[in-house]
DNA sequence: CAAAGTAAACTGCACCGTGTAGTTTACTTC
DNA sequence: GAAGTAAACTACACGGTGCAGTTTACTTTG
């Protein structure tokens, strides 16, 4: 399978679209999302075509397959909405427990999105069809932003502010506690949506508990 | 969408099964296997029947359709993998950490079994198509599970062995710790599996921190 | 500058082969 | 007689392909 940039190619300015380029990213919108809404199975090429409003010989002129166009989009989705957490994720050295919840708030911005729990309920779903998109999508955000976290914790705890550990374990623990038990519930539709309010009330139990945890030892 | 038992009627033993019955637990067995295998899109009632030895005029003679063995199936595979789950998780009132691991182990048995984490990917696959199967999957075992956690350490909690919070809201940051980050990875596909030396680190990792940050108040 | 020409892309259609859920029918087995 | 069998059928749907004709955006020519 080959992944292809999906959209225009790399140097097109948005106001200067050939017809060929603009017929591709109409393709590639319609096929993000009728995949994420249907998945991979349900949707089909005539769909994908008649959403574009191309038709179905012209997806197959851009696309080789099915397959291809899916892959395509997905890495596409998953660099999107990932790419931006670890950049996001911004330092303050005064403040360990602000600094971290900020970066708890960016990261659960994109995994709590509804758009983002289709994208994962979707790679999960196809994940023995297509098992280089789990890579993709741990690669592309989780392992960057958690990374990121790590390093901080570490400067942290260089510093004494921190008790002393494993970074990558407390990394790893911090995001076990903020991803919280929702994120299950919201794969499997036992629950519709997390409200603002819960996702904060979340972060704030998790973070409060870390951080007494992570006390520096007296 | 009819949820019946989909095997055996209750009551029958084993060895006397009519010819009907045992066909109807081969169409089960059979069906079982296939789906958490492929997935409902991807299996045809034609292998099922196949794979059970019997006629697929067979299979409908027994189950009305598709969806109704699909749902009946993972239905049973819920209760039949959580319902032990609270029940084999022991007490003991002089070990506090050494009962918490015994639940954590028991819970990590389920849902990072092989078979677990299939049953477990299904369900989020095709949770926009039965999305009572989610419902099912919690009360089967996860809410039941994790309740059982809180009575416990609510009476930790009464008797001044654990710091004094909210029950629930510990009991859910310690089944956040346990379920660890590498479920997200086996779904994804990410990792292979989870080996039991992992498990193991995994739970220690998980539970020091939580003792830490419940140990009593100073 | 307008007309003619060109190449690329697109369209719509028909088609192919395959697979599927569900149904029917005539027969066999228990 | 109830349950099961095997084979065939039905009615779709789907991914993918080839092709003649059309459209579009550009270049060349007079």
């Amino acid at each position: 399978m080959i992944l292809n940039h999906p959209g225009c190619p790399i140097g097109n300015t948005v106001s200067k679209l050939t017809r060929s380029e603009a017929k591709r990213q109409a393709i590639v919108d319609a096929a993000r999302d009728i995949f994420i809404e249907k998945g991979y199975g349900e949707s089909s090429m005539d769909d994908i075509a008649n959403r574009a409003n191309v038709s179905k010989r012209t997806v197959y002129n851009h696309f080789p397959g099915k397959d291809a166009l899916f892959g395509s989009i997905i890495e596409g989705e998953c660099d999107k909405a990932m790419e931006s957490v670890a950049k996001r994720m911004a330092y303050c050295e005064e403040d360990i427990e602000g600094t971290l919840r900020e970066f708890a708030a960016r990261f659960l911005d994109i995994i709590y999105s509804p758009d983002g729990v289709k994208l994962f309920r979707t790679i999960v779903a196809e994940a023995d069809r297509f098992p280089e998109l789990g890579t993709v999508f741990f690669q592309a955000g989780v392992c960057p932003a958690q990374f990121h976290a790590q390093e901080y914790i570490a400067k942290m705890m260089d510093q004494g502010r921190l008790r002393k550990d494993d970074p990558e374990k407390a990394a790893t623990l911090l995001f076990c506690l903020i991803k919280g038990d929702m994120h299950y519930k919201l794969l499997l539709c036992f629950q519709e949506e997390a409200s603002p309010e819960e996702l904060t009330a979340l972060i704030d139990d998790a973070l409060e508990m870390w951080m007494r945890a992570y006390a520096p030892a007296s």
